[in-house]
RNA sequence: GGCCCCAUAGUCUAGCGGUUAGGACGUCGGCCUCUCACGCCGAAAACGCGGGUUCAAGUCCCGCUGGGGUCACCA
């Protein structure tokens, strides 16, 4: 028995692929199988290798080791597909060879009004299958003459695919509704579904355990196994993690990043902990429960297709068991590991040394270096600058997150923050004398503070972002008391444990002095 | 919109033809207590709707509704 989980490089390490992992880590532990780790980087213009690093690195954190993978090696390597190149392009060969996949020379030009074209007589905006009834002359001139063309599948045109899904049981899909997908690119990559089957046949994977957004894709991937004459796998998908909104878990919504939670003070048991609750019962009323024993007492039946909402208020209430019945010593040293580490210390520091003049200052000063995220009731009314309200002061630093999450990708630098946060400014109008402000009160939880990208790079970014979503989420539902006190910089925010932040803040409550 | 998936309290879930529909988060109330927290006790809160099948339906079947996913040279 042999599974995988095949996270693709291209962003923060997502909560997702921890929970895939999981399901498929527990799996394959109950029944003595392997578990691989193959990093899917075929899309070359997304693909990093520091997200691969990261996401790497977060599962390890969560605690789930992989048997086989890119950098332990094994028997069926190599485990990153941009390795692999080769091999799935001989792979092509053959189908094109037996006449299940064609060469497509539409330029995307064509594609997209064909797409449109097909979207105004009313249908499905799939591609109109014009290169797959070529001749064998036009190909053979249009090959010579140099012309840009993909493989795609020629799926078929009628029958239906039937297959059993562990969760859901027989899922039919009519073959005609399914495109022909492309499965090698004009840049001789191979898209996931390429990829994901050769793959998955040749390291032997026996259960294809994945998200339910894969369901309507699986006929093509059957389509693959049986053109190659290859044994498809067993499948079984996996409900999709949900927003409050129960769509699809997404970071505008919700933390996902898995250092999100990392930094947040999340224990790494408890997240996992968290995530077996969704779709898994126990048994017993029990809640609570470590890796080792989840995978005692495992079983399919014991997991549910239902579509579970997220919910960050339970995760810290079952990280807070974990954390109570934690021995002293044990606590220590996971405070220590996490941000009272001399390394993490140190960094702090220099950005605060000048600002205070006795030691006893030190850890007031440098309260929201060492919390999770920040109770912005007292300081609502200086996230608004003057001649702004707090509707544009939301959306200014809503679009400002997302802006962040697209320039600042390459390195969480300050000297990339500045760029990026200078160049927010000029595209949409705002003074950085306006917006540099409520930034700061978003980050630290206070008009005072070191250098402002220097806080955010040591905060981190996923600590960051979150922070600057809560304070635009927060002034979302703010309403303005009639005379609104000025904040004094010295005052600090209070530092809130739960990282659910209040979305109606209390009236702003007289602030403490140190 | 086509196709596919899902459906027990606000949320996570138990239930697998006969239950006062169980547990947990959250909420509210109380106890404990120098405060707070923990802990303990209690309360409110759910089978989406309509048809079947059956002596009996949250449980099986069909339809509807609702929600979601997917329709890329992204995965």
């Amino acid at each position: 028995m042999r599974v995988r989980i095949a996270p693709s490089p291209t962003g923060d390490p997502h909560v997702g692929t921890a929970y895939i992992a999981l399901f498929n880590y527990v799996f394959a532990k109950k029944y003595g199988g392997q578990f691989i780790l193959r990093i899917e980087d075929t899309d070359q213009t997304r693909s990093t290798k520091s997200s691969e690093d990261a996401i790497m690195r977060a599962l390890r954190w969560v605690g789930l080791a992989w048997d086989e993978g890119p950098d332990c090696g094994g028997p069926y390597g190599p485990y990153r597909q941009s390795e692999r190149t080769e091999l799935y392009q001989q792979h092509a060969q053959i189908l094109i060879d037996k006449g299940a996949a064609y060469r497509c020379f539409c330029t995307s030009e064509r594609l997209e009004a064909s797409r449109r074209a097909r979207m105004a007589e009313g249908k499905p905006p799939g591609y109109d299958r014009l290169c797959r009834y070529l001749s064998e002359e036009e190909i053979a001139q249009r090959l010579s003459a140099g012309e840009k063309y993909v493989i795609r599948l020629a799926m078929p045109l009628e029958g239906k695919t039937r297959f059993f899904d562990g969760l859901r049981g027989e899922i039919e899909i009519e073959n005609a509704t399914i495109d022909d997908q492309v499965l090698l690119k004009s840049d001789g990559f191979p898209t996931y579904h390429l990829a994901n089957v050769v793959d998955d046949h040749l390291m032997k994977v026996s259960h294809v355990i994945r998200a339910e957004e894969w369901i309507i894709s699986t006929p093509k991937h059957i389509a693959l196994y049986l053109a190659f004459g290859w044994e498809p796998p067993a499948f079984l998908h996996m409900p999709l993690l949900r927003n409050p909104d129960r769509s699809k878990i997404s970071k505008r919504k919700n933390p996902v990043s898995l250092d999100y939670y990392r930094d947040a003070g999340f224990f790494p048991e408890a997240l996992l902990n968290f995530l077996s609750l969704m779709g898994f019962a126990f048994g017993g009323d029990r809640e609570k429960f470590t890796l080792a024993e989840m995978i005692e007492v495992f079983d399919w039946t014991k997991v549910s297709a239902g579509e579970p909402v997220f919910d960050l208020q339970k995760l810290t209430w079952l990280n807070g068991l974990y954390l109570h019945e934690m021995p002293p010593e044990m606590l220590l040293s996971r405070l220590r590991a996490w941000r009272l580490s001399d390394d993490y210390l140190l960094q702090l520091i220099p950005l605060l040394r000048e600002r205070i003049e006795r030691m006893d200052q030190f850890i007031p000063s440098a309260s929201f270096f060492l919390t999770g995220d920040i109770d912005y009731s007292g300081v609502m009314a200086s996230l608004i600058p003057k001649g702004r309200d707090q509707t544009q002061a939301s959306q200014a630093l809503a679009e400002l997150t997302d802006y962040l999450e697209e320039q600042v990708r390459h390195g969480w630098t300050a000297e990339a923050l500045e760029k990026a946060c200078r160049d927010f400014c000029e595209k949409t109008g705002w003074k950085t004398k306006e917006l540099f402000m409520p930034i700061r009160i978003a980050v630290t939880g206070r008009a005072a503070s070191p250098p402002l990208f220097e806080t955010m790079v040591a905060i981190g970014k996923d600590l960051t972002r979150r922070r600057l979503r809560l304070a635009a989420h927060a002034l979302l539902t703010y309403s303005a008391p009639a005379a609104q006190p000025a904040v004094s910089p010295s005052a600090p925010a209070q530092a809130h444990a739960k990282p659910q932040a209040p979305a109606k803040a209390p009236p702003a409550k007289p602030v403490s002095s140190s």
